[in-house]
DNA sequence: ACTTTTGAATAAAGTACAATATTCTAATAT
DNA sequence: ATATTAGAATATTGTACTTTATTCAAAAGT
């Protein structure tokens, strides 16, 4: 919690010169008391802070992700019907989420692709969309993948029939592909999620 | 870039005492030989390392961060037509991607919501969706909005006809309803984003 | 000649320290 | 009595220094 956001500029370091007369023989003032000294959690972060080594490329990136405030972890609300009567946020509140964590479990086998074509609308596709896609999941029968045929990507639902491998849209405006050479198909992986702007 | 994860265990730090004789008077082995030490870019990272100072409260999940690559900024494909020959991936490549910065434009303002119910499919919003709601955007004529209506979070879309309030379901299934008390319905924020699961 | 041992060399990683910033109040001035 | 100022107190912050880890090759052993 960023209590209070003092830029580092100092206000007036150098005490000015004394007044008037000249020798000023350093004559005691103030003296021991307890409760003076700069208070805690006025630094730049409002609490204790640590020195940690991190790699140089990456300190003003980590910096950033500091000052905004760390992961974005955003609440969450749900529909559901309330208790009974009108009810305040609590009431809604599921938790909090985090959109990588939540939409990229595999960070490392994880790309999205943007939807051109309306032949998976059914499945809730649009143009424009972007999914997000896994590699690392097995495309099995059933699942919705994202396939390079004739030098281009296309998104279709994977069905293992009898021995033979299709690509069915979702759209009755499209026909099944029938993959007649397994070779010429190169499956990049396995769609989890669809990001659709309204 | 992350060459090797060398865990900073130490292998065997305590030279084994010598093995039988005793009085081993300290020959000198070794010698001035260029070359020889440690050599750089073999730490933690494969690259020098600074200490920079963090709030204690975020040490852990900034080296989490920082462990698993920064910002996950992931590479966003187009399923568009390919130059003409059967490309490899770059054909593809539009960019990279990181989902905060690409759905979330004002955190403060940006929460979710689970969508319970059907009364918008025609809108690609499906049961159990997630919404990324923005409360800093003006609910306007048209939009997709979150309202809170007799203690119940709604998803409608927002109608303003000759003076009167509406908000419009996207299902031939379901009547619009007439805001006839204004001050019984918040409206909590505009939808930006569906995220569906296929 | 080949293998093993060992200390030198040097980068990495963690921590202690010095310098800085800020606030409080007693002492001084008005 | 009230306002001002200087110094004490103490947290913050950046960095220097110590400790640790790792590699290289000379010396010793086989």
């Amino acid at each position: 919690m960023k209590k209070n956001s003092v830029s580092p500029i100092p206000l007036n370091p150098t005490p000015l010169k004394n007044t008037s007369s000249a020798d000023t023989k350093a004559s005691g003032r103030g003296g021991a008391r307890p409760g003076a000294g700069r208070p805690a959690g006025q630094g730049q972060y409002g609490e204790p802070t640590k020195p940690v080594r991190l790699p140089v490329s990456m300190i003003d990136e980590v910096m950033d992700y500091v000052a905004t405030g760390g992961r974005q972890s955003l609440p969450l609300f749900s529909c559901a019907v309330a208790a009974g009567f009108p009810s305040p946020a609590d009431d809604h509140l599921e938790g909090s989420l985090d959109l990588n964590d939540y939409l990229v479990k595999h960070p490392a086998a994880t790309f999205f692709v943007r939807v051109s074509g309306d032949s998976m609308i059914k499945a809730g596709i649009h143009e424009n969309d972007i999914l997000v896609v896994d590699r690392s999941l097995e495309p099995r029968h059933g699942k919705v993948i994202i396939a390079a045929l004739d030098g281009q990507l296309t998104v279709k639902r994977l069905h293992h029939k009898s021995g033979k491998t299709m690509l069915m849209p979702e759209n009755d405006r499209y026909a099944p592909i029938v993959v007649s050479d397994e070779a010429s198909m190169v499956i990049w992986g396995v769609v989890t999620n669809v990001i659709h702007s309204v």
